[in-house]
DNA sequence: GCCAACGTTGGC
DNA sequence: GCCAACGTTGGC
């Protein structure tokens, strides 16, 4: 089980889009960016992310699953561009901010925090365990 | 709204 | 294959 990080600005495609997918989920596309989308070739089914709002929010909202592993995005004809399907599981009872992330020594490797350009990233599990439990989930 | 950081493009 | 120019992203 691998963790990871999407990222988006939440007018183009927020949480509350996201949820609205349900267990159905959507495609996690317009990537053009090699770094993310080998990422995305990365995941497995069930690897699990933690859905981040960049721009005005820059908040940790919810926590989402891959339910569709890596395949051609049906936005681009471009053979070069893969995505993967992702659901959400739940929101954060309590949003983690960027600035929470900063904040927290345990947390100064993360790519948010050193990478914030990078749309979608790894995180590791040690992240996502301070991180759930920042935001008011066991984890 | 500005600007720094980064990635990509294209000319050489 | 290098590197300058450009466009985009995203924090501030």
């Amino acid at each position: 089980m691998a963790y990871w990080l999407f990222k988006s600005e939440p007018h183009t495609w927020g949480w509350d889009d996201q949820a609205a997918k349900g267990a159905a989920g959507e495609e996690w596309d317009g990537v053009r960016n090699y770094q993310a989308r080998n990422n995305m070739r990365a995941m497995k089914l069930g690897d699990q992310g933690f859905f981040y709002h960049s721009g005005k929010d820059r908040e940790i909202v919810g926590i989402v699953e891959v339910c569709a592993e890596s395949h051609p995005d049906s936005t681009t004809d471009d053979p070069r561009w893969d995505c993967v399907d992702i659901k959400a599981v739940e929101p954060l009872p309590t949003p983690v901010s960027l600035d929470d992330c900063k904040a927290d020594a345990r947390l100064k490797d993360m790519v948010l925090v050193n990478n914030s350009r990078l749309s979608v990233q790894p995180v590791t599990e040690e992240e996502w365990q301070v991180i759930c439990a920042k935001g008011g989930l066991s984890g």
